[in-house]
DNA sequence: TTATTGTAAATTGGATCCAATTTATAACAA
DNA sequence: TTGTTATAAATTGGATCCAATTTACAATAA
């Protein structure tokens, strides 16, 4: 038997309390059906776990270091609202460390992941020729290709960082997601990342990864505008 | 006079276990007392501080999510530990997002930041003139002088993350600066930064502020390849 | 001596209990 | 009616206790 198999080990394991609390919570959050500054009492989301208190504190001390929930001494943990400024603020980190992923990534081009991307664009034209779009199989298969060309930067810190913002972003970014965004134009664009990705022009990857996020953002702030959509409630108090 | 006014800091901010004990254990890992790779006992933590293990495993968590700490389940925290592609990956990382934060600071120019930047670029002429350079004050008004900067960009989530890395690459990065960089050329570059915020050229302010922590960055790798310092100590066993 | 195995100690993961503080409610006075 | 205050309920912050698992160690056999 050999002791140097920590990975195997390490999947094999099962989801700890926490880890399984805090997959709970940012799951409500990000899908909006907690929302921005509804309190997370510890007691209730206990009970409604079945289990004790002591897990959900531990999930929520994460969630608060992740910049998803808020903690006021002695009063209890809120979900965390951005105002408009700070969603500019996340989009257009997401844009800048997208664009250096992308540009990592390519300069260490593999074929492997050349397939895996075309497969991924193959699979989201099938998704927007059909007539009612789906959209939840196209955020997933965009989140894939995404993904996949991150990931593929040999640069773990940066995609951990990437996965954070994400998770800042996403509640809002759903929105244009669903509403706002031209799938065809966002396709076109997956479309030219590919091929600068297989040129190896690292510099046009970054610019198209830039652009690419930087035109979600855009509009989700055009969409905020317009509607003027408080996204910070109650919690100013 | 502000340091020592418990009871009115007391008042206002009741100082939690869980963010003392965070506190401790991040000072202990960043100024090296704590080695990558040694284990993180609850007990032995909590008797030392003592408390009881319940805030210990909230700091922990928090630890965790910072990347400075890693669980292995059943098995306890360790203090986490970078290797050299790591490293280099954070930096990266840091120059980018400075480069970023110094661009937007530098698009709504303020004299006020112009004024204690130039302060703190004083005080650190005084510091590397004196025969014995104290590294310390040194260290600090450098990063006084950066924060400075970047906090005035209003751009909250962007320094979130800026520190956060600055998390991660202290512990290394202290290795250069106290033996590797020339405090002169350091100087110089601040000045050169100052100058270009004054002017409102943003776009030089990012070059500027990119180039002057990818020397850090390159220094240090030089310095790991050099001494073939081991990054990743025990936690293979 | 060296490898193996069984047992004890140490350590984590979790639950329950208690104190302190905040929030809600109701009684009372203007 | 409206504002204030006293009291009760709810909630967090923390400590202690218990079970399950891992690690250390010693006894035993080859």
């Amino acid at each position: 038997m050999n002791a140097a198999s920590p990975r195997a080990i390490e999947a094999l394991n099962p989801p700890s309390l926490p880890e399984l609390a805090y997959q709970h919570l940012r799951d409500s959050i990000l899908d909006g059906s907690l929302e921005a500054g509804a309190p997370l009492r510890q007691e209730e989301i206990a009970g409604r776990l079945g289990i004790s208190r002591l897990p959900i504190r531990e999930a929520l001390r994460r969630l608060e270091s992740e910049g998803l929930a808020m903690l006021r001494p002695r009063r209890g943990y809120v979900v965390a609202s951005l105002n408009r400024e700070e969603i500019d603020d996340v989009l257009d980190l997401q844009a800048t460390l997208e664009a250096r992923a992308g540009h990592a990534a390519t300069l260490r081009t593999n074929d492997d992941v050349a397939r895996e991307l075309e497969a991924c664009l193959a699979q989201l034209d099938r998704i927007t020729s059909r007539a009612p779009v789906d959209v939840n199989a196209f955020a997933e298969l965009n989140l894939k290709f995404h993904d996949t060309l991150f990931e593929s930067s040999g640069r773990p810190f940066l995609c951990r960082t990437l996965r954070l913002l994400r998770s800042n972003a996403e509640r809002y970014a759903r929105v244009a997601a669903g509403m706002l965004i031209d799938l065809r134009q966002s396709q076109a664009e997956h479309r030219a990342i590919l091929e600068a990705y297989r040129a190896g022009d690292a510099a046009r990857v970054a610019e198209l990864c830039w652009e690419h996020r930087d035109a979600t953002r855009t509009r989700l702030l055009d969409h905020l505008d317009k509607t003027n959509l408080e996204t910070t409630p109650a919690g100013g108090k």
